[in-house]
Parts: C-alpha cells; structure tokens; sequence
DNA sequence: ATTTATGTTTACAG
DNA sequence: CCTGTAAACATAAA
C-alpha cells in the first residue's frame, strides 16, 4: 500500500533510530513471509550491526555489517513499527483499524535490538515479505526495476524510450509499470496523470512530445510535493505515532469521485483502468 | 448475510 | 514481447 513517498518516510524515520542498532534476535510466527529459511536468516542477521535503512522502489532496504542486505516489502497492509526501551515509537505503514499497540494480533515478526528497542513487522493481509540477499546482490537483484523517479537516472528521453516499448499500453498501466519507472501506485499514477491532463485510459503511442515531457515533469512534482508532506494518507499510512501523511487534503483527484474537480469545478469519475480503480477528470484529463 | 473493494506484485493465458 | 485477469490473504464497507 505504502507507495514510494509513503515508503520514504517510513525510511528516514527508521534509519535516525536503526542506524548503529546490533540485532540481538528475531523471532518469527509467520514463516511464509520470509523468503529464506529462518537459520539462514539469523545466520547473517544476529549479531550484525545495522548500517543504514534505504529504499529503491517500493521496499526498504536495510543494510548489514555482515555484508547482508535485508529487503522489506510491505506490499499492501504492512508495516513496521519501531519501539524504544522507553516506549518512544517510530516507523509506520498501513493503519491497522482499532490497533494501536504493538506487539498485537498482526504481528508476525519481532526483531530484538540492542538498547532494549525492538522492531515489529505488522501484516493484516500477509502479503508483505523478508528477504535476505548478499548486498553485492542487491544491483542484480534489481535489474529489471525501473529508475528511481527523483533521481538523476530517471530522464526525459529514458521515460520516452520505456515508452515507445509500450505503445499499446494505457499510460495509467505504464505509469504502474515498475520497469518504467519505480515506486508509483495507485494514487500518485493518478494524480501525476491529473497534473500532465492527460486521461489515465489513454494509448501510450497517441502522446505527442510535449505531452511526455509534461507527464514527466508531473511524475517529479507529484512524488516531490508527496514526499515533503511526509506521504498521502490517512486509509494507507500512519507514522509509528499513528499520525499521517498532509499529502491527503492535497491530493486532486484519488478518491475524490464525485467531488467536484480542483481545477474545472466539474465531477470527477471514477473507472477501472489497468485493473484498478481510476480516478479523473474528464474535461481536464485527454 | 453476502458481496465488493483494497494502497502490490506475480503467474498465467491469450 | 505485450496486456489483461486472477490470485496470494484478511478485513471493512456496502
């Protein structure tokens, strides 16, 4: 659920209180969601220091004094939650509807780490998944994801190129589309499509040069303005203080069907495109 | 009480 | 190669 802004926030709010954390040990109630066996696992993971949280895509990466890295996807309904000795909380994901305290009924996996602090991973739907992967492994391992949008890799004339591969495609089903470019969803496929007018069931061959480039500008804005107001939320993310996202009361059109367009004043309809619910606005979207 | 929808990704069929 | 559909699982809303 958590969409790349979303994981961001999650990222640099784990990394200020993991970084330099020994993991002590990790107990597992849930073994499907690991991706390794469990004493592979606490092979290269107890007793290594954690050197750094990152994230590419839409996983967070944490990065080992073992040479490990391990990969956390939260996928649609996880989260992770961190707590000190003291009870101070950190972290975040998808809000869990009347649970407030962890550890609880959605928790599957528990790591100890020095200090007294733990670090819960939390699931409701069970799809999110560990992996632990050699971190020289980590390139491979992502080789076939696209560019990370707010970095330097991600290029005009690179989203053009993935583009013309795809001209038969909806935009909406490119911008989905992690070998295009990585870490859009649901919402920010939306709204970037609000922002560059174009319609989400649109043919990706039918854009002309001016409107690529305007897609591309808006992907950039979307997830900028997204990340600085700390994700969208409020149905797909809350901080490890249950706090969320000020992207919400922002956004223009995810999950405003119905409501009346920022920009126009007209309805916005809700369709399904790509498999997914849809939201636009048919007079400022073409 | 059923049915429908849910922010993700993958496998599979066409 | 490409695209659309279903499915992994659980819950809340309709």
């Amino acid at each position: 659920m958590p969409e790349l802004p979303e994981v961001q926030t999650i990222v640099d709010d784990l990394h200020k209180v993991l970084k330099k954390k020994r993991i002590l040990s990790i107990r597992v109630t849930k073994p499907r969601l690991l991706h390794n066996p469990l004493t592979f696992l606490r092979q290269h993971l107890v007793g290594a220091t954690i050197r750094s949280v990152r994230r590419r895509a839409k996983l967070l990466l944490f990065d080992l004094s073992s040479g490990y890295t391990l990969i956390i996807h939260l996928k649609m309904t996880g989260q992770l939650i961190w707590r000190s000795h003291l009870g101070k909380l950190s972290g975040g994901g998808h809000p869990i509807v009347g649970v407030a305290s962890v550890p609880n009924r959605y928790t599957h996996i528990t790591i100890d780490l020095s200090g007294g602090s733990r670090l819960y991973f939390n699931d409701v739907r069970q799809f999110g998944y560990f992996k632990l992967l050699p971190t020289s492994a980590l390139v491979q391992h992502f080789s076939s994801y696209g560019p990370e949008p707010l970095s330097v890799d991600f290029s005009l004339s690179g989203l053009r190129a993935e583009l013309q591969r795809r001209r038969r495609s909806t935009i909406k089903a490119a911008l989905l589309n992690q070998q295009v470019v990585a870490g859009i969803g649901n919402i920010y496929a939306d709204e970037s499509l609000f922002v560059a007018g174009l319609s989400p069931s649109r043919r990706v061959g039918r854009l002309t040069q001016v409107q690529a480039a305007k897609l591309y500008r808006a992907i950039r804005q979307v997830l900028k303005r997204a990340v600085h107001s700390r994700g969208t939320s409020f149905s797909n993310y809350v901080d490890g203080l249950g706090r969320t996202g000020t992207y919400w009361p922002r956004r223009l059109v995810y999950g405003r069907a119905g409501s009346p367009c920022r920009r126009c004043g007209r309805t916005i309809k809700r369709t399904v495109v790509a498999g997914r619910g849809t939201n636009f606005c048919p007079h400022c979207q073409k």
